[in-house]
DNA sequence: TGTACATCAGTGAACGCGCGTTCACTGATGTAC
DNA sequence: TGTACATCAGTGAACGCGCGTTCACTGATGTAC
């Protein structure tokens, strides 16, 4: 039991109420969430985390913040443990969808109006985001050493990437599983393959044009 | 105001009850949805629900189940829509976030543990998954009238384009839409493109094996 | 080192509310004779 | 055609519950002198 109280005054209450709402959260849903049960779980009166979050919804929207710090440290790890960008990308990917398959309640929370977050929350949402893109561009760059075609815009493909990802997580995880039998870890690797196979396969069809990377074709006239 | 009532006996009560569920979830999400609520709406007691439904998840299982009903038919329609596999298809992406963005609550409904699908809802479910697949299965089709490769099993491709729409429903429409200034439709049918390209790329990359169709080139041995 | 006091984290009882659900009932409907 | 009666859809009042939130309070902590 992390977080335990040691007399009168809890210490660390704020953090404990993060904790045991993460527990809530992956127990139950973010619907079935309640101040009064977090309070309970964090050993404390129902009345107590009013010192430290306005209302429901701001502890609510500190959690998805969390989370969301949670996520992108997940995603980093997973981007720096390989060296090979291929290999580092299809990393970000597992642990995308492990931690949406570990913290369901939580990825959902995190991408639920129910929790909303503060200026702070939706930067460290798109600190995330960031090193989606970050990822793409290294897959397309190294896919490119050459310098033989036009790189593509990575950010709609990140955005595409995500949508996947997102898909993936909120049909296995999200609720009722599909009932075909194929993984979702597969599933979304082969998908985020082809899909990245074939944004290249485009790519290499239109002619280098020096000085108007990152710029659509029709931008020239 | 459809369904209203003519005595003392409502007469149409329970498809009443579906309409007030489904303006319910539109407006409010899945977890503020309540049956008294449902009741009051379609101007009735509390009490009456329960002549037609079990209990609260029953009526929200039904109206999942309804709602399959309703996107199948969206679904469908967008693909009888063209002659040419490739614009039906894409009709049919159109058409997919086009329901999620107009019923949003009720398509968060469908694809939640909160309603509960029964038997024949779980079979409405796996008809719109079929229809996904047709399209597919169509599209592969278009593109190899030739013959020339191996038809790839159209079943995960569906499940990845059917997470690249769910997700991006999820994100525009599910709660806070991205940042980004990318429109859900663009990001989609882009994405499907080049996802069946890649796919298809892959393809031509294997020799043509008359009489081992559809399956995989390590089943050989 | 000791003491008075300000600060503030946590208490516990209470509130108002809305919800899901039950229950004895009432009134409309339709059917058997 | 008329009447008695079974059926059953809807009533309305009530229940128990859990929740978010408030409020006057209490007790620990730390700081100024």
């Amino acid at each position: 039991m992390p977080f335990a109280r040691r007399g009168y005054h809890h210490g660390q209450l704020r953090a404990a109420l993060l904790h045991a709402a993460r527990n809530l959260l992956r127990e139950r849903g973010t619907g079935a969430f309640s101040l009064a049960d977090a309070a309970k779980l964090a050993g404390v009166s129902p009345a107590a985390p009013y010192r430290h979050f306005r209302d429901r919804e701001a502890l609510l929207g500190a959690v998805a913040r969390d989370g969301f710090v949670l996520f992108s440290a997940r995603l980093a790890e997973a981007w720096t443990s390989h060296a090979d960008p291929r290999e580092a990308f299809a990393a970000m990917g597992r642990a995308y969808l492990a931690f949406a398959r570990d913290e369901p309640g939580l990825y959902a929370a995190m991408f639920s109006q129910d929790a909303p977050l503060d200026e702070e929350g939706r930067a460290e949402a798109a600190k995330a985001f960031e090193l989606l893109v970050k990822g793409v561009a290294g897959v397309l760059a190294a896919a490119n050493q050459q310098g033989r075609m036009p790189m593509p815009d990575p950010l709609p493909i990140a955005m595409q990437v995500w949508s996947m990802s997102h898909g993936v997580a909120g049909l296995w995880y999200g609720g009722r599983p599909p009932a075909c039998p194929l993984e979702p870890e597969q599933v979304l690797q082969e998908g985020v393959q082809a899909l990245l196979e074939g944004t290249l396969a485009a790519a290499r069809r239109r002619p280098v044009q020096v000085g108007l990377w990152n710029q659509p074709p029709d931008a020239k006239r």
